[in-house]
DNA sequence: AAAATTATTGCAGTTTTTTGCATGGAAATT
DNA sequence: AATTTCCATGCAAAAAACTGCAATAATTTT
């Protein structure tokens, strides 16, 4: 690894996270905490972050930023995401779609996860698009501008053309007895059809959503071999969906 | 092996990877690293990569952290960016290629302008997603890392079933005897399919790159319809376009 | 076609950059 | 206050870059 790589991905973590750790940029990258020590002195130098004890923050993160913007979720998804990270392994051939939990998955993914991702979602593109092992394939159609998301028969027929190790969807509400159910005519489709052309089959939602119902029907909770949410897998809220014979992470 | 095709070489894999390694082109190619790092001496000079101990970036690399990078290509990007604009026409389907040129183009676009717009590359996608009036086909296919733009046959197959009013193409290098000339081998193969499907070819550059020569060729002048820089259509250096029977705006 | 010119390449020696390690001291944690 | 963790400095080894130079290849001129 490059030490111009190093550090750009020192500062994308930076901007992403808000804050670094010395020893976790270490290990990710497999060279001395000198080193890190080395590049975080640079950077600072530069402007591109602020060094502390142990690692650094992001320059724009003093400013008390933060919007009110609904912490709460987007801590969520980040545990979300942590969890859905550690079921793809090298090598796999991974099919998403769309939805703010996608996109912070994008953004976990680990530095040396080597994978093919394939996605009609454009803002899930555009992250995996800066990660150095990641091949992407996009799959083309006409672009919906709410979901930000391509759609139509040219993506559904491509995706029957797959079979990927591992599908992660970002879910609407999800319910025992009516299984996954979303609001999106058009995503529907793309959803049973990328279900259909995986091996497995990834359901991330945040707590909220458990146990809700939207108006049309995806697939049953039978086709959904995992469910990742940000609580515990042994919460009662959970319990009967373990009991449905689903893995809960 | 010519020094040509090892550097058109070197551009495309710093194309596909984000960065090439000296001493793995070295041995790749069998020439000694004194060779490789005169190579990597002269793409930097022309802007093609960023050299970095122990091989190359790719340039869109640290494009990142500087944002008021080259502001004056920017203000001559405007220019034709703006000149652009004036030839598309409500209801029109255009098709576009990537290159901060055409990003600049989306950005420009005008609120009420009604058109269908058709691409691979991601980052003009982006801009022509926030549009609220233009429709958006993706073009989709394997993503090539910092082109930053989908290419491989399928997206080549897609392109060929449509007949579109316009194309627009930033060009790398134009010169009136050898033509449009490129440097990434499958960019050049989306551009050609893209002349050929198009009814007009319009052009965009920056006057620094008429004249100029690349490695791989993409069409012959005779193919372009229309050319856009940012200097004055009366202005010497254009005259032979001019001669040659193509529009110049 | 031959000769002259120019460009390109590889090599040897030197210099610079990068990195990891060791040491002693500073800062945080308990 | 003791302990652990983190940081600065100097140092040495390895890798990579630069320099000048000679040999070879390519191009142009005659």
């Amino acid at each position: 690894m490059l030490k111009r790589e190093r550090q750009a991905y020192i500062v994308h973590q930076v901007n992403l996270h808000n804050k670094v750790l010395s020893n976790t940029l270490s290990s990710e990258m497999e060279v001395s905490e000198d080193t890190i020590r080395r590049d975080l002195q640079e950077l600072s130098e530069n402007g591109k972050l602020i060094k502390v004890h142990g690692g650094a923050l992001s320059p724009s993160f003093n400013k008390i930023d933060s919007p009110h913007y609904d912490v709460y979720a987007l801590k969520s998804k980040r545990i979300i995401a942590k969890k859905a990270v550690s079921l793809i392994k090298d090598g796999m051939f991974v099919l998403t779609g769309g939805g703010t939990t996608i996109i912070e998955l994008a953004r976990c993914l680990p530095l040396h996860l080597q994978a093919t991702f394939v996605s009609g979602s454009i803002p899930a593109i555009v992250e995996y698009m800066s990660h150095p092992n990641i091949d992407v394939i996009v799959l083309g159609d006409k672009l919906s501008k709410v979901s930000k998301i391509t759609v139509g028969a040219d993506a559904h027929a491509r995706i029957k053309t797959i079979k990927a190790d591992l599908c992660f969807l970002g879910i609407n509400a999800i319910n025992l007895k009516h299984g996954i159910t979303d609001n999106d005519w058009d995503v529907v489709q793309l959803k049973q059809q990328m279900i259909a052309s995986s091996q497995r089959t990834v359901c991330l939602t945040i707590a909220e959503k458990i146990n809700s119902l939207q108006p049309i029907h995806v697939c049953d909770i039978s086709k959904v071999h995992t469910l990742i949410t940000e609580l515990d897998p042994a919460s009662e809220i959970l319990k009967p969906y373990v009991d449905a014979g689903i893995t809960v992470l």
